[in-house]
RNA sequence: GCCGGGGUCGCGUAGCGGCAAUCGCUCCAGUCUGUAAAACUGGCGGCCGUAAGGCCUUCGUAGGUUCGAGUCCUACUCCCGGCACCA
């Protein structure tokens, strides 16, 4: 199928920008998107959490970039290949999925993306699920498959290095997990994979398996990996992970929260600014801009992006309010409570702002707490309650009392 | 099957038979600032007490030894490594 030819900026653009590295070649990669041709693209991805995060998006939003240029995308679920665990970049045997977690997980990807990659129009993006096709394969055409793998080959890895090295198992059904990937991209005879850098050797067995099978050369991209607000690796565990899902004030929070020293690399991949724009950015800094500044422009800017102009602004808004002046949110839980009277640290409890008297303790000696905005110290306190009275423990812990009249 | 290592606060760890129990991370709070960033300080099982303090519950499970057990003994259980068996 023919599509415009792209021009010199758009696929330098394609081809540089947030991606770490092409394979077989840059110069093949030209080769083929060059001429106009459409070509198919997929991205694989387990369904072993329910939330897509900014990390994620890195490399939806790429797709995206190969989508508004006419290409074919296809966002494969890992259904199947959910089931046996990704050993990738796991110092331990990662916990194998059951099949409700897998089917939930999935469930909920599509709308997700939907934030990300266009599902209607003339140039749809498709899913599709992989077991489909690997349920059907048996215990032959397992065998077949595997034949055109070394052992070594398999070993050649990173991670399996190291398991060996520190005396860890690898076990046998890891070896598959890179196979299935690569039936993946002969059964759906893709021209092109996408994924993040740790992704790479999964791709390239794919690549292998296509030339040897179908003696195709199938491109390889990969983009670099975001790290998380902390700077670590973005994962669910490290609990540093900015969700495509997350409200508008958290995400606008969350991304507040990001060091310093990453907001140049959140901005190149969490946002449509070029090079030049991103480049300007960084002077700013450097040339003694409140980082802040930055950062809020960045905060912003992804915000818009998923949630739309208004509820970014609103999040700002709020952030300033509460988190920058320091005044009440505008969205408070409210607890009914039919006392008069009460401990201070009772209260605390009973309206959840602390899970025990003794964290209550803890926080009005910390001199966390505050009722409609006077501090309180003594634990011994005691506060009457009055009707829309609001109680605050640290920064972001708030609650309205309703006198529940009886 | 045999040998060895291990299960302690969310995670990772320390712990001569004698203090809810080390350290790092996360986390929470305060100060400051420029934000929920950074830095600094403090906290981080529960209940009672204004407090000093008291009590209770916790180191895989169940027993035992002991004035006293995370620590010693026994059984069980789960995890990890090696060897053996096997082709």
């Amino acid at each position: 199928m023919k599509i415009e030819t792209p021009t010199e900026k758009q696929l330098n653009h394609l081809l540089d920008y947030n991606i770490a590295s092409l394979y077989p070649s840059r110069e093949f990669a030209v080769e083929a998107l060059k001429g106009g041709k459409q070509i198919s693209i997929y991205l694989g991805v387990d369904p072993s959490s329910s939330n897509i995060h900014l990390g994620n998006a890195v490399v939806l939003r790429k797709l995206r970039e190969f989508q508004n240029l006419g290409h074919k995308i296809i966002f494969l679920i890992g259904d199947f290949t959910g089931l046996i665990g990704d050993p990738t970049d796991k110092t331990a045997v990662r916990k194998q999925l059951t099949p409700e977690e897998v089917k939930k997980n999935a469930k909920t990807y599509k709308e997700q993306i939907s934030l990300l990659l266009d599902f209607d129009g003339d140039n749809p993006a498709e899913i599709k699920f992989n077991s489909k096709w690997l349920s059907k394969l048996n215990f032959e055409d397992l065998i077949g498959l595997a034949a055109n793998f070394t052992v070594q080959q398999m070993l050649e890895r990173d991670m399996f290095q190291e398991r060996i090295k520190n005396e860890k198992p690898i076990y046998l059904h890891e070896f598959f997990y890179p196979l299935m990937q690569a039936y993946d991209c002969v059964e759906m005879n893709v021209d092109a994979e996408i994924g993040g850098t740790d992704q790479t050797f999964n791709m390239l067995v794919g690549r292998t398996l296509m030339k040897s099978v179908l003696d195709k050369e199938k491109l390889v991209f990969t983009c670099p990996l975001l790290v998380g607000s902390d700077g670590h690796k973005m994962s669910k565990s490290l609990n540093n992970t900015i969700d495509v899902f997350d409200t508008p004030s958290d995400m606008y929070g969350k991304l507040m929260a990001v060091k310093d020293e990453l907001i140049i690399e959140y901005l190149r991949m969490c946002t449509d600014y070029g090079a030049e724009e991103i480049e300007n950015f960084r002077e700013q800094i450097e040339e003694g801009e409140n980082p802040m500044e930055i950062k809020k422009v960045l905060a912003f800017t992804v915000t818009k992006f998923y949630h739309g102009e208004n509820k970014a602004q609103t999040a700002e808004k709020e952030f300033e309010r509460v988190v920058q002046k320091g005044d009440t949110p505008t969205e408070i839980a409210e607890v009914r409570i039919d006392e008069t009277e009460m401990n201070i640290v009772d209260l605390l409890v009973r309206i959840g702002l602390a899970n025990s008297k003794a964290e209550a303790k803890r926080l009005v000696n910390q001199d966390a707490v505050e009722i409609d905005g006077s501090r309180e110290r003594e634990t011994a306190a005691l506060v009457k309650i009055t009707n829309g009275m609001i109680v605050k423990a640290g920064k972001r812990k708030f609650a309205r009392v309703i006198v529940d009249g009886k």
